[in-house]
DNA sequence: CGACCGCTTGATCATAATCAAATTTTGTGG
DNA sequence: CCACAAAATTTGATTATGATCAAGCGGTCG
């Protein structure tokens, strides 16, 4: 399964990773981060608070379950994934974060980080101390409701992933993680269509409750079917209405 | 499969569901509800935005999916599912709620509920208008910092299903379920051993990605391993280090 | 160059789904 | 309170989906 895709439409995306002067007001990914909601003047108070890290290297870990609970992040750059530790040592893969996303909420209820996030590329990220936050959040209706909304979003995506494991076969997960993740390339004005896997096959399984055989039997079988086109990480759908009927679902 | 439970160590449950004198400070739940965290005199606070129902008959609806999204809802008596409906028209159950949770949350993202709640069993709820709610939030930093960490229990809470639809078989994902039950119940001061399961085996099957066939299978081995007795909606614990071992999880 | 890693493909097996039917429980009306 | 219908649960037989076991391929890095 080899199909070379001539040239990949991908992610030039160092959102000033390296650029120090970088702050919210002028960050392209405010249109979808926390800032979303907030006035420019707002804006300039939230980001006092937020710290810009240099960007981690793959592989890195960004926190662990058990560490203190301080901050959420924001993807600036690259990719993560979040997982959980079972009792028996297995790895549960809870979610990917992709830039504009926040992740580390899960921490807030125990003061500890409930699942560790680990980098899956090269990655930047935005730190928000948690107590700053909430302070500010008091003063700030709009920031409240807000980040409300960004849990309540996370509730209603862990709910959709809960279907998606309860009720669909390993054809229909994985042409659903496909298009979860087209759409969140769209959202960030990068191509739907054509673009590249920052998770391993065994991320992808994992994440879908499926062995990497099943994740792998599936994308050859989308191949074949002319769906999709997939050189190793490379993804280009061919066929998105294809795709949805695969899928099953409305994503 | 028919073990006669002697008599049922039940819920005599009705927090004043008729005494409408009843409020925040004197619920009994209030240990382990909202106002956990609270001070004497915001609870009164609190106190004044909730609106107390009478009891919904079992079946009845608290919300569907869809609704305008106005309010939170805590459980005062009985318990109520809650499910969502796939495309295809078919039911995912997301979540049992028993007395002194709280349901709704999901809802806030799009200012519409993302599941519907229904009664299992006549039940009373408290309804927390979120408007009045995200202004007290403002002016109380405890009760802010507690509905955070509300809304980061249901995230860590929706994990935990995730990793067990994901990576557990039927026994242990039964197992597990019982436990939970067991555990919900003996927070509130009720037998975590014996008790009645609200819920149909239909519910159970759906919540947990199993048939009704295998529920009811995996409930007569139980029974037959002497781990659990099982009268119709009755159940006995006899073997609680037998169902953890079976579980696999720490619940 | 060779070892390792990630991925793919094939063959076989096991778990839970499906199909089918009996049995119990529940609800309703007389 | 009983009779009957409808719904829920249990049990059995068979099947299907995806897991497991096994092997090979291709690329990368020391």
């Amino acid at each position: 399964m080899t199909a070379k895709l001539s040239s990949s439409a991908q992610e030039e995306f160092k959102p000033c990773s390296h650029d120090y002067r970088v702050n919210c007001s002028n960050c392209r990914l405010n249109s979808i981060c926390l800032p979303l909601t907030l006035e420019s003047d707002d804006i300039d108070q939230l980001d006092k608070i937020i710290q810009r890290s240099k960007p981690l290297q793959k592989g890195q870990h960004l926190y662990r379950e058990g560490d203190d609970f301080q901050s959420v992040y924001a993807v600036r750059s690259g990719t993560l994934k979040a997982y959980k530790t079972t009792d028996d040592g297995r790895e549960q893969v809870t979610g990917f974060y992709f830039p504009g996303e926040i992740l580390g909420m899960d921490g807030i209820s125990k003061n500890a980080h409930a699942s560790s996030a680990k980098t899956l590329e090269t990655s930047a990220v935005c730190e928000i101390p948690f107590a700053s936050l909430s302070k500010l959040s008091s003063l700030l209706p709009n920031l409240q409701h807000h980040f409300f909304q960004l849990m309540s979003q996370r509730i209603t995506e862990d709910q959709i992933l809960i279907t998606l494991l309860s009720k669909n076969s390993a054809d229909e997960r994985v042409a659903a993680l496909l298009l979860s993740i087209s759409s969140r390339n769209a959202r960030r004005k990068l191509s739907g269509t054509h673009f590249r896997l920052p998770m391993s096959r065994v991320d992808i399984g994992n994440y879908l409750g499926l062995t990497v055989e099943t994740v792998s039997r599936v994308f050859s079988r989308m191949q074949k079917m002319d769906m999709i086109r997939v050189d190793n990480k490379e993804i280009e759908i061919l066929d998105v209405a294809g795709v949805r009927t695969m899928a099953n679902i409305a994503v």
